[in-house]
DNA sequence: TAACGATTGTGAAACCATTCACAAATATGA
DNA sequence: TCATATTTGTGAATGGTTTCACAATCGTTA
């Protein structure tokens, strides 16, 4: 069972890898591993293992000394910890090109994250039909997504749009927004956001590219 | 001109906040600023003034005390740090939902990441066009990546296939790759990789959602 | 049941990133 | 031209994250 201990702060770094270490845990699972020791998680994630052990004490003690961490029961700690061992209901904003890649995604789905509610503004596609939803209105939102007990919006609409789309978002109840329009959007301070920003990845490798001979020296 | 000095270990954080304000000093000048503060530019984009000036005093002294950074010439400095006043050849390895998604996206070109190859290995595909772009065999790109003077590849394939093909575009003389694929590549230590995994990032939004009382406390 | 090897869990140390605080430099207006 | 207000650039201080190092604990075997 998932300690219900007070949490301190937890790093943005080590929620990611603790996202890492649950991937980890799905393959040693499928390959047989009943334990698996920080050492050998750690090698295979190319992290350290204090590391490993670090980030998971923050939680509680999961492991068994001389022997390592059961692989299933980890994985349901980890699970619990993340709020993956649960569905949640996500609404997505906007069916363009990146919006029908993630309609048309089932792994999300598997994972517990379940596309419930499709908005758009275009009158072509409110209506139609994704993966068996049916296109709303985004004029709809305010009613439709307390409906449906929504929890994360995943917003996929131009830039110039996003912030107002995110607005009404938050104004219909949701408080995590997974956001892929290369705008910083504002939000209150409840409000989770993560942004998806695909370009400023390119830009991390060119210029990873560019300096890459003056970066070893001194 | 910027900077030839010898660099220190920039840290990801601040590259990826140099990405950050190029963008909003992209909006800066169209609304017509001359020049901007680090404390004017830290606001927009909920920083600190002091990070502001010592992420750019990392590359140089670009502004002008009394009167803050030149708009113009700030974002021309941004630019040659990132490595982005200048074109780069992008290929992008399976053309499935994500991959079209990318393709059909323009602002990648417009930004100088010019999408020149696109591979898969489904014969159904390979032949057809993709916004002008022929879709070649996978099995051809030890030439044709060569050939086509690529600096980065974007893989879009299915996670089984990720490792083999990243693999295949290193073989080729890649040095650079976006991974869209929710696998952790194994690279060696001279090839740049960078991570686009859209569950993780859906993971910590129900991380947050699900410790957001408890994570107050103590 | 005792002894050994393995591995956890965790304070302390080391390292890295952010913020502070102020001298230096410039703009501006009298 | 001088005084004042503003803002940069940067060492030093602070705060946070990672790594170290080791006592505590467990499984295994004799
Ligand atoms: N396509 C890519 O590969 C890619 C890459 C990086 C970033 N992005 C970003 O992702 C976002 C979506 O990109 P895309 O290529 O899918 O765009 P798209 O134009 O294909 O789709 C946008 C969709 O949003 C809808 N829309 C517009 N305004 C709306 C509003 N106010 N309310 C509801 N729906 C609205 C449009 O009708 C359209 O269906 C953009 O912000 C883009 O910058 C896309
Ligand atoms: N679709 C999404 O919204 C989404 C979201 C998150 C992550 N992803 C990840 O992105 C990747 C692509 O997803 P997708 O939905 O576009 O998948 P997809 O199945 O639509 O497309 C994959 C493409 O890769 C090609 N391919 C397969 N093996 C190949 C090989 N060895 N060499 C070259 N081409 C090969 C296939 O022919 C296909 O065209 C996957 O790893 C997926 O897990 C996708």
């Amino acid at each position: 069972m998932a300690t219900n201990r007070k949490l301190r702060k937890i790093s943005d770094s080590t929620i990611h890898r603790l996202s890492i270490y649950y991937r980890a845990l799905l393959a040693l699972e499928k390959e047989g591993y009943d334990t698996i020791s920080s050492k050998e998680l750690a090698k295979r994630e190319k992290l350290t293992p204090a590391q490993v052990r670090k980030d998971l004490s923050f939680f509680g003690s999961f492991g068994t000394r001389g022997l390592g961490y059961p692989v299933k029961q980890l994985m349901q700690e980890i699970a619990e910890i993340l709020g993956i061992n649960r569905a949640w209901n996500v609404a997505l904003i906007g069916v363009g090109n990146v919006g029908s890649a993630l309609v048309s995604y089932k792994e999300f789905a598997k994972q517990g994250f379940v596309i419930r509610l499709i908005f758009d503004n275009d009158q072509r596609k409110i209506g139609s039909n994704h993966k068996g939803i049916i296109v709303s209105d985004v004029a709809d939102m305010a009613s439709l997504i307390p409906e449906h007990n929504i929890s994360i919006a995943v917003i996929t609409v131009p830039g110039s749009a996003a912030q107002k789309v995110c607005d009404g978002v938050i104004e219909s109840g949701v408080r995590a927004i997974l956001n892929f329009a290369p705008v910083n959007l504002r939000v209150p301070n409840d409000v989770f956001l993560r942004n998806e920003n695909m370009a400023i990845e390119l830009e991390h490798l060119s210029f990873s590219l560019r300096n890459q001979e003056p970066m070893i020296a001194e």
